[in-house]
DNA sequence: TATATTCTTTACTGTATAGTACAAAAAGTT
DNA sequence: AACTTTTTGTACTATACAGTAAAGAATATA
């Protein structure tokens, strides 16, 4: 009841395989493109992920989710005001190299090249974007109980808003990568919050 | 110098094989699929379009572009308001129904899908997103002019802002497609015109 | 050290797809 | 009606790719 010892971590090998799809978009990255980057070979692949290249975009996304969540949580909990937080979360992308533009949003990707393709990939990176959305909303309430946050727009409206800018801001940081533009459209945006 | 005459007429297989290349985009569209669309058979294909897939998306993305670009400029021409000719262009987003929310906006897909697969292709998409913000900044100028719009906030910014609104709500429609929530989203945006 | 169990490598199969080449068909021109 | 030109349909080639299968390697346990 025991055997050989994996060579290869699961949460590493998916972790690699993120940047290849999130560079490249699921139908254009190839099932070798993966295993190259994941650096292991096909019979330990579809051993490890039967569902292959789908089953693998699934957990990519679903580790990407959870990664991104927690990590928002926990700083978010960690902030005494949390409408700045929101505010920080969006200016931080100006700072991005242009490496990172290029990419856009990973489950933006997703929502728009599988709609047509993969409903049910397409309605899993939506969920993820839901969860952001959710996570605006918490900080947005958090802001209106503490008196920080003035404005008389629904806080789920805002929340809202934010998310469609969040998934603007994913094709917009591709056609003006350079982080004056970008800040400038971010601080804009952010006047909705005052 | 004459010959069998064409059977087809390009304009009318180009705009068959947008509706192929929008709904499921670039990538995922084999080059038997365009021709089953188009009614064509190879030869015919590899005559007209010597590039391939990759020439026919190039044709599609510039003819989409001509008839959206003159229809609004047209239509913007007509209006006697340009800042509410605006507000109509995005109301009449939560108009459309489902099927159309589901493709989303032709030159965001490409952005989003062709980014690190052929940079040119995307630089193309790019371009004609471009417009339509340059369209934007026309009528907001116009708007300006006539003492219509009233927004302390430069033109160009604003014009910024209502494109990356557009590119939101080419993946949050898709989220949300029902035309209640895309008119509540709207028409919160639509304040940044006041 | 033998054994059982699991992982890894490699070779193979089958399929889908892009693109080419050539023959047949269609219609204008003389 | 013959001829020329261009389009169209089809057959073919080559390749890339996904997925399978089986042999061999590695290691914990007895």
């Amino acid at each position: 009841m025991s055997g050989r010892p994996k060579i290869f971590d699961n949460e590493e090998v998916i972790s690699k395989a993120t940047e290849v799809f999130w560079r490249q978009g699921y139908e254009a990255t190839s099932t070798e493109d993966l295993l190259a980057a994941m650096g292991i070979g096909k019979g330990s692949f579809y051993l490890a992920f039967k569902g292959g290249k789908k089953e693998l975009y699934e957990k990519v996304l679903e580790q990407f989710d959870q990664a991104a969540v927690s990590r928002f949580r926990k700083e978010l909990d960690a902030a005494a005001d949390p409408v700045e937080y929101i505010r920080e979360f969006f200016r931080s992308i100006a700072r991005q190299p242009k490496k990172v533009h290029q990419k856009g949003c990973i489950f933006g990707n997703a929502v728009a090249e599988l709609s047509n393709i993969d409903p049910l990939l397409m309605k899993q990176a939506a969920h993820h974007l839901q969860e952001l959305e959710a996570n605006f909303l918490e900080a947005l309430q958090r802001g209106k109980q503490q008196g920080i946050l003035t404005s008389k727009l629904d806080p789920a409206l805002l929340a809202r808003l934010l998310l469609n800018n969040w998934n603007g801001l994913g094709i917009t940081r591709r056609m003006y990568p350079d982080s004056e533009s970008l800040s400038a459209l971010i601080e804009a945006q952010l006047h909705i919050l005052d």
